[in-house]
DNA sequence: GTCAAACCTCTTGTATACAAGAATATTGAA
DNA sequence: TTCAATATTCTTGTATACAAGAGGTTTGAC
């Protein structure tokens, strides 16, 4: 991808990006031009034109003449979404499973590990990075770049509820399972596993359901979802 | 959804949004952001806000510090696209088989014959137009509306390529063949039928394949693909 | 005390002015 | 003539000024 020369506006984006996915605002909360412009020292039109990206991606909300608020997803829709990103993942991993080169798969086999090495440390942070960086390297595996972008796209956008679901304990240890079992489905070139394993990992069903809800309903409260 | 105020930069987006999916503009050419505004009547604020939400959506490419291009995709991304599309299209049906309503089926049932009798007059305008308002409706009886709507980004992504595919002779017959199918595996709530005719239907494959890849490189001779 | 209407304030939307980087043309030398 | 360096122009990026709508507040009537 070509390198962009630096714009204000594409720094704010960033910024502002990092700040939503990381869950500093609360559901429902409006994002004043002038107090983050001020906070930022820049005017309000990169902070405008960051607003617009930001909206395209779905992060924020824009209300014509009210301002960007974010609006956290209700529950049926954050299902939904997981929903769909279950099916691409579950994508990436069929093609991949054909597709996927042996440097690729020393890598993933190196974030399943690093994965089991900060669990083992209690270090969430470092597992959830690692974590990361392995669904991002079957993304690529997969051999479909606009799939590869689609799929981080979208992962960008569950990362605060994702997180949500960490924090609930028990996961762990099925979830180091399930990674095992992708890696050797891709091992075995068997795609259908691959995707069918995959799907299962992303997938909001059973218990995980309940998980999800108990920890949506204390994040916001607000909604009955 | 909620109803907008009239923002002159809403207005924009969609008619230049509207310029690009009907093929308005080359490969690689560059919007002027003065000679557009002049041309609209309006500063180049609002506009710059048109081509921010634009290229979020991937109708076109922003290059910093050199302005708003009308990047086609290679032919290999179209065909990565429609990979996607098709996958998309697929989990819609999937899951419409056991969603849908009898009313939505009717609806369905009259876009289905309201293209064969565009295409028995040969009108392909309306040709057009009803099978959009078809695959609007499968993406709506999905039952998953985050799905429905990236299923219609994606569609609207598409549009002047899929236009391109459609002037090819003698793909009409088959397609209305699978929309029927698609019609009957609805009726038979038969997921997996519907998931794999709309996969069928819109994959790029085979005969298709060799299609697209002619009339790609007449419209967009200069990129290799 | 409550409701409604007018007014005021605050915020967003748009236009314009200014700054800075790209692209291009021009000039000079080899 | 060709290449390179510099200057000029043109376009984008950012800031600021201005317009207009939304929300809240105050005032008045019932």
């Amino acid at each position: 991808m070509r390198i962009m020369g630096t714009r204000i506006a594409d720094t704010i984006r960033e910024r502002i990006e990092q700040m939503i996915v990381t869950g500093e605002f609360a559901d429902g909360e409006r994002l004043d031009e002038v107090k983050l412009a001020e906070q930022f020292g820049v005017s309000r039109t990169p902070l405008r034109e960051a607003f617009q990206s930001l909206a395209a991606s779905g992060l924020l909300t824009l209300e014509a003449r009210r301002g960007a608020f974010i609006r956290h997803p209700d529950f049926v829709e954050l299902v939904e979404m997981f929903e769909v990103m279950a099916e691409l993942e579950a994508m990436c991993g069929f093609r991949a499973a054909r597709r996927v080169s042996e440097q690729q798969m020393r890598d993933i086999g190196r974030t399943i590990e690093a994965c089991e090495a900060a669990i083992a440390k209690g270090d969430f942070d470092e597992y959830y990075r690692e974590n990361e960086t392995f669904h991002h390297l079957l993304y690529e595996a997969s051999g479909n770049s606009f799939l590869a972008r689609e799929a981080a796209r979208l992962h960008k956008r569950l990362k605060p509820y994702r997180r949500m679901q960490l924090r609930v304990t028990g996961r762990m240890p099925q979830s180091m399972r399930e990674h095992r079992a992708i890696y050797a489905a891709l091992e075995k070139s068997d795609s259908k596993a691959a995707a069918a394993t995959l799907r299962q990992h992303v997938a909001i069903q059973g218990e995980r359901f309940n998980d999800l809800m108990a920890s949506y309903r204390q994040m916001a409260p607000r909604k009955a979802g």
